[in-house]
DNA sequence: GTAATAAATGAACAGTCGTTCAAAATGAGC
DNA sequence: GCTCATTTTGAACGACTGTTCATTTATTAC
């Protein structure tokens, strides 16, 4: 019986964003995806290999997400912010507030793993770019002003989305996640 | 002879700020501070014990670095900007360009290693509290309009700095983070 | 210079790491 | 039911982990 490789990699990715790569260990994998190591390797070649699969799978469901959010809203821009009110208070058993590429690129190094780093920050961009989409559509709607650049809009959101995962994770429970989303809404007009 | 206890937290702290709670192992430390297992050990107790020190360490630095922003700028706001703009572009050779706190909230869990978690998160509202101080002066002052909530501010401040510095080692070289520091202060107002 | 005290050493420990591979279990085709 | 190919197993490997402690080296006091 050949494995639920999907099932597989999502529970390996919950395992990953919770404890980090080098905190997760292949015999924690084993127990959580219920595999034999054997058949992992067979599988994903190695440790390495699992977690770029897992990278990849959750910023695929970033992806995803955001495009719910886009048929879901009226506009561009209310789809900005659903998409980032989900991301940070969406799903409360989430693994962890953080966003899982920002956890990677903040425990990996050039030097030890130059390409998961790489694969990472890859991925991250690639969320920017379909932000800096949106608001290229918003510009042109005129829900937002002409003067304003779109792809300078998105890095600047995208910097602020990294922020307050990470201060929600910080400050977890101790903290209005809700205000501090207005906040940053209200100061891109 | 005894060894100066100082440079060996200093040294300390780059490679953890560096490679990660994690990532560095006692070999990597021995080799950086150039002491034997045993008398590591006698000094600090053990791994968490010498890494906590150098997390204090880490606030402390930076606790010092606002104090000198203060001493050598007119208004509490000027402080501010002087110490995030160093915080982020300060020292091109720092080990990372994200925060050691917040690298060090990603990385470690309530359930494995809970002290140095909650040694974290308090560190890091330590400088918060002293963020809050400043804006507080800022409104007295007349600096900043004062309808504005200090700690709401300090909040969002916070969050800021910890998603420029992460956004900054998630794009290093490939962007202009003097453009995303101007937008940040701009939506103080 | 010698004895007593303090500090530094590094070989060694038990445990865990990522990974391999011969053997066992399973599935497909007839 | 038998055969062949595929998949799964789990004991075992060498390397590395954090840590200990008997021994050696350095410092102090007289």
């Amino acid at each position: 019986m050949k494995y639920d490789r999907q099932d597989v990699i999502e529970k390996a990715t919950n395992l990953f964003w919770e404890k980090g790569f080098h905190a997760t260990s292949m015999r924690n994998l084993q127990e959580v995806i219920d595999m034999r190591p054997g058949s992992i390797y067979a599988c994903f070649g190695c440790k390495d290999g699992l977690f770029k699969e897992t990278l990849r799978y959750y910023a695929d469901k970033g992806r995803s997400n955001l495009q719910t959010c886009v048929e879901t809203t009226a506009t561009p821009l209310d789809a900005l912010k659903l998409f980032i009110h989900n991301a940070v208070l969406g799903n409360p058993d989430a693994p962890n507030s953080m966003c899982m590429l920002v956890k990677s690129i903040s425990e990996l190094t050039e030097n030890d793993n130059p390409e998961l780093l790489d694969e990472s920050k890859q991925l991250l961009r690639g969320i920017e770019n379909a932000f800096t989409d949106l608001l290229t559509q918003a510009v042109e709607r005129g829900e937002l002003d002409a003067s304003k650049d779109p792809r300078r809009l998105a890095r600047f959101l995208q910097m602020q989305l990294m922020g307050l995962r990470a201060y929600a994770q910080a400050n977890k429970g101790t903290v209005s996640v809700e205000e501090m989303l207005d906040d940053m809404f209200s100061c891109l007009h």
